[in-house]
DNA sequence: CGGATCCTTACAAAACCGGGAAGCTTTGCC
DNA sequence: GGCAAAGCTTCCCGGTTTTGTAAGGATCCG
């Protein structure tokens, strides 16, 4: 099918698709997933695309971009005036629908992330968020701030007495022990193989290290 | 011309039209008038349509539609890439052109007193008043603040004391549980199961996050 | 091989959050 | 102004999560 094509298409191109095979099933994967961008083919059974669109535009602002086998004027004019972003005539080209994915991306975009990305891993300082592969990952405190400084430094190696400070503060008394389990911890959280660690790498003799 | 006829419909439609014979008066317009779209024909003498576009992006974020006789994808997609907002083929109807206006201006316009959707929770920040599924919830002025500060950071979390300092002020001296309170009743307002609250989340050892 | 360094595990201490409730301050109304 | 209601702040307690510590085992490197 058309879609299958184009999906592989936007996955390969980094994008994170997910499809629907109906109305009601795209308003549940829309609602459980909030996606950056809505690819809507009007004709869709149990609930058309209009309708959806409708229901979109109560809850949300995102963008979405109808594919339409309807050529008409008229047909356009009506899927821009309903609230869609753009109006694709079939058969498009897998590029063209990239290039107009971009494009209403570009515009939707408001509030630039800072999310950092390193392979699978991802971790977004302002939501103090990290996840692998998309799936989120629970840290603590004191490990995400671990992470992220070591992340933000990377290829830097970071000594125990350094790291101590930097995130426990001067007044520190305690062991440097405390860090060596807490990048353990770490570890067993991001890392898929965590005796032979990717991104936390111990520095020997000296302290540890990020790869990205 | 063409473009008589679309400048004629636009204005008709209550839009400021106005028209640049080459690519370097259509800059000189660009930049005193500041417009709010720009119909950009690639097809331009003295200074090309690209060219135009890419001067004018170094300074705007204005949206561009491209109007072209070139149809092929390959075309298209160049458009879009280098910044465009859309890209019509030409022959084009005047109502598609302009509602494909209306869909970028849509987008584009940031839309300071328009409410707030997510999910059943709809917050209007001019009337400071907050719905649940269509039902008026009463919320207090520091609630609404609160509320209002999370919502318009979807995601981001906030340190108790970073919400003291956003909404107290600086010269606050007193607990940081008063944040914890407020939120309580809060989340008690809101939240359809305040126990397990979906849109004010605790972030433990840190503060709170806004779940849209 | 041996000492230094690091990892792993288990457990106890500390920190933290949510709920309840009481005291204080501001607001609105007469 | 005086009063009552609403709003705000502080405190305490129980349950939970996070953090620190110590000890034994594994690993590295000279």
């Amino acid at each position: 099918m058309v879609r299958d094509v184009l999906s592989r298409y936007l996955t390969h191109e980094g994008y994170s698709v997910h499809l629907a095979a109906d109305g009601y099933e795209a308003l549940q994967t829309y609602e459980r997933l909030r996606p950056d961008v809505i690819l809507l083919d009007l004709m869709m059974p149990e609930l058309d695309g209009s309708q959806l669109l409708r229901l979109v535009r109560l809850q949300d602002d995102v963008p979405v971009i109808i594919l339409s086998a309807k050529t008409s004027v008229a047909d356009r004019v009506a899927g821009l005036d309903i609230g869609a972003d753009d109006y694709i005539v079939k058969p498009y080209s897998p590029s063209e629908v990239l290039s107009r994915v971009r494009a209403v991306l570009r515009r939707a975009k408001t509030t630039p992330s800072s999310v950092m990305h390193f392979g699978e891993l991802a971790i977004d300082p302002d939501a103090r968020s990290v996840t692998r592969a998309g799936a989120p990952i629970h840290t603590t405190r004191k490990e995400f701030d671990l992470l992220l400084l070591l992340a933000t430094h990377p290829g830097q190696v970071f000594t125990r007495e350094h790291l101590l400070e930097r995130i426990w503060g001067h007044v520190w008394t305690g062991d440097t022990s405390t860090v060596t389990v807490h990048m353990r911890r770490l570890r067993a959280k991001i890392e898929s193989a965590p005796s032979q660690p990717r991104h936390i790498v111990t520095v020997w003799g000296v302290g540890y290290r990020f790869v990205p």
